[in-house]
DNA sequence: GCTGTGAACTTAACAGTGTTAACCAACGGT
DNA sequence: ACCGTTGGTTAACACTGTTAAGTTCACAGC
């Protein structure tokens, strides 16, 4: 294994054991057994190692949606199981999860545009769904990719309550997600309502 | 003023310009002309200290969405221009509305729990026109309670992704914001649809 | 076989961080 | 006149990210 991966792999550890501000550079080397130094031949700086790590967040959440799609089933079916999928993945790997929120695109200004392309894929792969719902008069959408960021940003908030600890303490998580899983559906599909 | 106050002000100015991490006990000090040792008179840390902004951010966010609210129209207009209202404070005080989330519940062991009166006053609130459209069958909903922590944490998403500047460059700010907002609002009405 | 070059790595240091212990000076109450 | 409290100080500790300079070492060209 190359120094950078063992890199990756103990700064890994320390960020999911002890977050961000507790994985130092010399800590993060003193595991690799080399000197702090030695990480900036391998990562420009401490933002630039957590990218990394970012990236393979957005890998690994990308797959397992990928992994849990199934396109046999009806686009309602489809957008269920990707949002139970997602929560699902999101609550079992909290840590890591929260790494793909822990940069912004603003503060990274000459971050390579193609490390996106792993999180555009999934809106694609949501969008496209959507279409599809458009198309057989299930869904009630304007613009389907439109639609998907919406769809991510209402699971993300959801699921960020939920790792926040900020739901209230007299509500269940497991009701809070279905319910809130319900609200979030229902906003997609068709209105049959007259007026 | 206190230099109690003093602190705050400067501290909150720091925070706003440069971020957390950048807002530094010795810039502080500095700024209110004293030393750093001094703000560990009025605070127990800098967690301390930032609790106190946190704090502040809420109120100031409690109030913003009580004067925008007008209990004469009907419970669905209500919601609609609490979400507004929302929204329209987060991305006119970006930061600020950001330091609100700034801190999380778990790692504040013992934070006083009256402190959290003021967003929990919120939800209750969103219950409460949440109740009223339920009694009045405008709105889908089985716990009121729950639905206002739902809506409350889609309309966080949605707005979390405009101020961390992951929205597609391609999608306008203002149709995002619409369109999810009306995604939203429909999630939480009534179906007529007969099966 | 010798030399030169470049990569990988280290040591030492800089400037800055949060935080604490020890001290001091002024004020109100007795 | 003393005493305790309040609000401030200085000096220090143990860290942090980062960089400049130096070292070791494998390998290419002659």
């Amino acid at each position: 294994m190359s120094l950078r991966e063992e890199i990756l792999d103990v700064s890994k550890e320390l960020l999911l054991k002890h977050g961000f501000s507790k994985m130092s550079m010399r800590k993060i080397a003193k595991k690799a057994n080399v000197t702090a130094t030695s990480i900036y031949l391998h990562f420009k700086n401490k933002d630039d190692l957590l990218l990394a790590l970012v990236e393979e967040s957005i890998a690994k959440l990308n797959l397992v949606l990928r992994n849990s799609l199934d396109e046999s089933v009806s686009p309602v079916a489809q957008l269920e199981s990707l949002a139970d999928a997602y929560v699902d993945y999101a609550l079992e790997n909290p840590q890591e999860y929260e790494i793909i929120y822990m940069v912004r695109p603003e503060e990274m200004p000459k971050y390579p545009r193609e490390k996106f392309q792993q999180v555009r894929q999934i809106y694609e792969l949501l969008a496209g769904i959507i279409r599809k719902g458009q198309e057989q008069q299930l869904f009630d959408v304007e613009d389907p990719l439109v639609s998907a960021y919406t769809l991510w940003a209402q699971i993300h908030g959801v699921v960020s309550v939920i790792l926040g600890k900020r739901l209230d303490t007299r509500i269940p998580n497991e009701r809070f997600l279905s319910l809130a899983k319900d609200h979030i559906i229902q906003g997609f599909i068709i209105q049959k309502t007259p007026a």
